[in-house]
DNA sequence: AGCTGTGGTTCAAATAATGAACCATAAGCG
DNA sequence: CGCTTATGGTTCATTATTTGAACCACAGCT
């Protein structure tokens, strides 16, 4: 692997910490040498993206991507854009609603609006969404190229709960009813007693670039307002993407596009 | 140099481009050849830093910059507390504030509330504050210790405009009033016709961080008015300093710290 | 004292980065 | 139409950088 490569995964690492970490912990994390661990770290300071806690000793991500993440939302305002749309939903769902985002080849979780209700489900802004056991993953899936859906599928998929659906025909199955429907639904995939459903914000060419979910208790939602949330989720999904993307050619189509109507 | 260091500094200028840029314009701007430009944001591209248009083939900053400030803020809030002193400021003031951070051996803005005034100074999130030529740049270096003062006017000092002073032995009397007051006054420093004051955030051990700055139209401001102006941004600078710190010591001192007084 | 854990450093050996020359394509033009 | 000049992208022998076992220095503990 390159060194570029292995330095990005070292800030990855870093980044999924609970808290700071110190240079012994960060190599082993990482796989590395202590050595090569500190050269990546004094680089990477160097530029901004750790700093290290002169009193501790410790590292942690430093303020460089603030720098560079308020550029890109600048010139690339999702977040601004749909934000306002995540609250509208949330409040007349009073459900938690999330937005996420595909970067690196994951989906993470990037603005949360919380219900506001007590029992309520809770997601944490940064958060990977494993495609086959949420319904975000799946509304991103289900929008997909075949081939992409191949490639995610042909890893081992992990089991988080009981419920985990982890035979890739049956993830399938749900991806085509998740293009046929619009939206997906997800029960109990990655944590148990959750029904979530999700519908993906797309290029103007179709191509998924992110999630809107509704997450719920399951012991309070009917089957019909799960539909009626999906169909929601579904409408904010696409109100975002054609004011992201401008009015041009609000949806278009790319060949291998998965329709069933 | 290290490749890594490479790396980021290709990601730099490619944030600091007002539109996406081809692999030409960008090998020829970091000074590196084009397959190794090509291959830096192949890499930086498989973690999301960069993103390439798949129609124009230009390249973007990508979207985990986003995801790796989120969790900076989560963990280390300065925006989050700074905020509402800054827009305090902004109105009781009704000139533009803004908020800088210290980041890879710069100054750059984060924040900014704009006056409410048709006649205002415009402030850029992102862009970068020279320290001889901005208030932000002395607040900042007056805290500093003296060996960054010196590494920091060792360097030629880029004139922005007729009045920015660039003898290193004025911008030491210039820190000097800026650390016996507690706040920097900056006429004309880099863009004429404005006068700003700024005062730093620092540690609990007394050093900066960043500044709360207010810039305002030099035609309307006297000078009891700036003096007003640079006192109010001191007291907010330390508020946030208190707040995001903790209560611990509010101002500590560092050996090497400038005083006058 | 000695032990064990930190963070941090060194330098010969191993490995990854480099870049001149290359291809493919597209636009501009006499 | 063919020629020129851009662009993005690729190759592979040469070269420079990265690597990591062994090494300090220090701190806390028994």
């Amino acid at each position: 692997m390159s060194t570029i490569g292995k330095a990005l995964a070292l800030l990855d690492t870093l980044s999924r910490l609970d808290k700071e970490a110190g240079l012994t912990d960060i190599a082993r994390l990482c796989a590395l040498d202590k050595a090569t661990a500190r050269r990546f770290l004094v680089e990477l300071e160097k530029h901004g993206f750790v700093e290290q806690d002169l009193e501790t000793r410790r590292y942690r991500i430093g303020s460089a991507p603030v720098r560079l993440a308020r550029i890109r939302e600048a010139r690339f305002p999702l977040l601004r854009i749909a934000i306002p749309f995540i609250r509208t939903l949330a409040e007349s769902s009073t459900e938690t609603v999330h937005l996420s985002e595909f970067s690196a080849g994951r989906l993470s979780t990037v603005h949360v609006e919380d219900s506001p209700r007590a029992h309520r489900i809770t997601v944490d802004v940064g958060s990977f969404l494993p495609f086959h056991a949420t319904a975000s993953g799946l509304a991103f899936l289900a929008f997909c190229p075949q081939a992409e859906i191949d490639e995610a599928l042909a890893k081992p998929l992990e089991k988080f709960t009981d419920h985990t659906v982890v035979d890739p025909q049956l993830v399938r199955v749900m991806l085509d009813e998740t293009a046929a429907r619009g939206f997906s639904i997800s029960h109990n995939g990655l944590e148990a007693g959750v029904v979530s459903t999700a519908a993906p914000i797309r290029t103007p060419n179709g191509h998924p670039i992110g999630c809107v979910a509704i997450a719920a208790p399951f012991s309070r939602i009917t089957k019909a307002a799960i539909h009626e949330f999906g169909a929601q989720a579904a409408a904010a999904a696409n109100a975002i993407s054609e004011k992201y993307y401008g009015s041009e050619r609000p949806m278009g189509t790319i060949p291998e596009i998965r329709r069933t109507d």
